[in-house]
RNA sequence: GGCGCUAUCGUCUAGGGGUUAGGACGUGAGAUUCUCAAUCUCAAAACCCGGGUUCGAUUCCCGGUAGCGCUACCA
């Protein structure tokens, strides 16, 4: 068999969608198994809804994934000469004829075939013009479309490497517009040609494209080329089990990044929506699926997009990431939230380091380390609401904190072990549960009710911030009640 | 509307003519504890409906229903 050759083929009309970041992956997992070639092409055929930047954002964000190409990017735009040529091939060979109703007559056809409940299919008036009526059209200076002369009677078949077989009757189908009046290629004249020149052996897309599927072989044949292998994959939904959309929240790749998923998260979570690797393990790297893929395990169903497993598998992803690698991602966020400070890779290197391994354990995403986490790198936070309310209502606490850090300052060496021994006698000196000031204690330390474990924060922060966030703490809480 | 495709726990899925229908996320309970996360244990939770084939269908076939897709001078 010729090597694999397959693409990827987004239209700069929006950034990179799940969905399309998914077919891309498909793509890429089955050249790289197969040892083929992975084409990246952008159909930028609608001059109206293509953008340059989407280009960009688009590049950046298969960049992101680490889905590498062989060869493109390769535009559409620039090879409008030769889908022209194609076209007028096939109108030569009597494949294809002008149309001259314009997109108004053939609208106002549609809506009139519809209120009176007859297919609104394109009836074919043009194609059987005569060379008089085509030249006498022609002098007036009328612009004219090139249709698709779909074989009366007879069907198309093909055998979908997901799907199966999916035969579609040509009674179905319309002429279809191959060239538009302005020039421009359609969507289905592009791929073609493109597929065609570029050898593409094996087609993997959105199954939006099964039923436009024959229309392209068709075309192929006309070509008198031979029609490549196709594999559509089903469609990612909303909860509501719509085509995910913009009003389900997030759907550009891009989107996910800035709530601090990981790529390889995503690509896992992805890659897991519609195919199952053989031994079933949730959690499997790309390299590891390279091996294992197959279009034949890939599901016939849509799956919907359950953004829960998806931030449970970045945080599998985080515990597991490498320290080097964190501690670059996690600077990105600080420098981004502008809490990063250049002593974090001087003086302070190793409070930086450790107070991100400490985080890491109960992080879910990226953002947690600049949001949750502020008090580990900054010493401007604020005092969370709920933790407050839940931990700093006992009313003692104010000369418990105070004595506390008094207590702490006198502690030496500033050992884990010694600050908890510290805490500890405190707590059994004055007949209160340990629990009541590691708790308030945290909220006075971090801001947060929810943080890593005291000791290893008192650790971690050092004797001085510790001593003067618990008295910062005690002067907010006299403040907050000052009768008691 | 027409045509096409699909149908297993709430979600992603495994499985397949005879199974206690398996796993994961999520949910609930418990253990642990210094909050939370993690971890461990346990639990609830599914074969869309109706026919047929068969000794036996969740599995195969047909029909229905539902969902999605296509039905553009969008891709």
């Amino acid at each position: 068999m010729d090597k694999i050759r397959v693409r990827f083929a987004p239209s700069p009309t929006g950034f990179l969608h799940v969905g399309g970041a998914r077919t891309a992956l498909f793509n890429w997992l089955f050249a790289r198994r197969h040892g083929g070639a992975f084409i990246l092409r952008i159909e930028d055929t609608d001059v109206d809804r293509s953008k340059p930047e989407l280009v960009t954002a688009i590049i950046e964000s298969l960049h992101w994934l680490g889905l590498n190409w062989d060869e493109g990017p390769f535009f559409q735009s620039d090879r409008l000469n030769r889908y022209r040529g194609v076209a007028r091939e096939l109108e030569v060979s009597g494949h294809a004829y002008p149309c001259f109703c314009t997109p108004e007559e053939l609208q106002a056809r549609r809506a009139q075939a519809e209120a009176d409940h007859r297919p609104g299919k394109y009836d074919g008036r043009c194609r059987g013009l005569s060379e008089d009526e085509l030249s006498g059209l022609r002098e007036q200076g009328r612009p004219s479309a090139l249709r698709f002369k779909v074989p009366q009677g007879g069907a198309t078949a093909f055998d979908d490497q997901v799907f199966g077989r999916i035969e579609l009757a040509h009674n179905e189908l319309e002429d279809f517009v191959l060239l538009r009046s302005d020039g421009n290629p359609t969507y289905h004249l592009g791929v073609v040609v493109d597929d065609l020149d570029m050898q593409v052996t094996h087609v993997v897309r959105g199954a939006d494209h099964l039923s436009n599927t024959p229309k392209q072989i068709l075309l192929y044949q006309a070509l008198g080329a031979a029609v490549p292998v196709f594999a559509h994959l089903p469609l990612i939904l909303g909860p509501d089990r719509q085509r995910l959309s913009k009003r389900h929240g997030a759907t550009a790749v891009g989107a996910y990044r800035e709530q601090g998923i990981l790529p390889e998260a995503l690509s896992n979570f992805l890659a897991l929506l519609g195919w199952t690797p053989p031994d079933q393990k949730e959690i499997v790297s790309v390299e590891e699926m390279i091996p294992a893929f197959a279009l034949e395990g890939v599901s016939k169903s849509n799956a919907v997009f359950d953004f829960e497993k998806l931030a449970w598998m970045n945080a599998e992803y985080l515990r597991q990431l490498p320290k080097a690698r964190l501690l670059l991602l996690v600077r990105e966020e600080l420098e981004a939230a502008s809490l990063w400070q250049p002593a974090f890779e001087a003086e302070d290197r190793d409070r930086f380091e450790r107070s991100v391994q400490l985080l890491q354990a109960r992080a879910r995403n990226l953002k947690d380390f600049a949001e949750t986490g502020r008090a580990f790198f900054s010493d401007d936070f604020s005092y969370e609401p709920g933790a407050v309310q839940k931990f700093w209502k006992d009313s003692a606490l104010p000369s418990l904190l105070a004595e506390l850090a008094s207590r702490l300052s006198q502690t030496e060496p500033f050992t884990s072990a010694n600050t908890e021994k510290c805490l500890r006698d405190l707590a059994e000196e004055k007949q209160v549960k340990a629990g009541l000031l590691i708790n308030a204690s945290r909220v006075a330390l971090t801001g947060q009710g929810v943080a890593p474990s005291l000791f290893d924060v008192i650790d971690v922060l050092g004797k001085e911030r510790v001593v003067s966030r618990l008295q910062r703490a005690v002067e907010y809480l006299n403040a907050a009640s000052p009768h008691t």
